[in-house]
DNA sequence: ACAACTGTAACTATATTGGTTACAGACGAT
DNA sequence: ATCGTCTGTAACCAATATAGTTACAGTTGT
């Protein structure tokens, strides 16, 4: 479904800038940990600086760094800045109104998406970026992801 | 995130089908109510069937039906038939490893993946289509939907 | 045999994300 | 004051996923 890494790599452009504890960051180190472009990496916190995340210095010795303290920042907030829509969408044309199920049933799905969405963001809310760094530093030997084999398996740092 | 409908129509589909009581629906009237082509319908009916959601018979007189009963038939189901992925994706590219942040994040991320998809199937798990269709009578006189702000409003019905 | 269906291939169209180059403007250091 | 180092941003192109369309082979009831 999501075919989009953004909240992936906010997680971990937020996380890096925890790690240098309140040092600038300059968004080509940045990019460089996240393996991608710079200008990728300063779209990225431009939008984290609107939603006061992040905030950046321009011109020499610049950079950007935590808004607040890493536990004072959730996923949930950091899902909500990059992340538009809910986790689903609806259809891309309006049903038939002139069918009984096509025109009720948006009025189902919207009442279902939401309580995904609901569930999502509870999981998110209780999750900061302090916690993130502290469950970083157990798994220095572990460098492979594991996940439930339902889900399609993404490795992370494979060929690199 | 996620631009795809596919869900959304796949519970759609199904639920008309719950609607049709056993009687098989052609794909040409499946899309109709759903408001794209047949082919698209097809396509999908396909996927349903060998997630043995459906079961559908060539020939004239064909069409296509609930493989089981409506109240066996959970949106987790449909979910797991249809969505390949799970909610978020991981890094297009893997982080840098010689990043003391970048080596481990993904491990991370993984385990938050999984909390989040988990979250996700069990709400998911819990609603059946017979539960769907019988949300929808209630409805008849509140056409547009009605969702959380902090969602982009997603209308339905709405020109048509 | 014929008409009415599904299954499927082969396209095209559309949208979103990610990657790249380029450059204006901010700012510290000298 | 100006120079080098940054961010912010526009304007592209590339890659990917989904949706829509046409066409047709194969199946089945009548």
């Amino acid at each position: 479904m999501s075919t989009s890494s953004r909240f992936a790599v906010a997680v971990h452009v937020l996380t890096l800038m925890a790690w240098a504890d309140d040092e600038p960051l300059k968004s080509e180190h940045v990019a460089e940990s996240v393996n991608t472009n710079a200008v990728v990496i300063r779209r990225m916190l431009c939008e984290l600086a609107e939603s006061k995340l992040v905030v950046s210095q321009t011109g020499a010795m610049g950079g950007s760094r935590l808004a607040r303290d890493a536990e004072q920042i959730t996923l949930l907030d950091i899902y909500q800045a990059v992340e538009s829509r809910g986790v689903f969408s609806l259809h891309r044309h309006p049903p038939n109104r002139h069918c009984p199920v096509g025109v009720n049933i948006g009025t189902v799905l919207n009442q279902v998406l939401d309580e995904v969405d609901t569930a999502v963001e509870s999981v998110l809310a209780n999750i900061t970026i302090k916690d993130v760094v502290s469950r970083l530093q157990p798994c220095v030997s572990s460098p492979v992801a594991k996940r439930k084999p339902a889900r399609k398996e993404q490795m992370v740092a494979a060929g690199n």
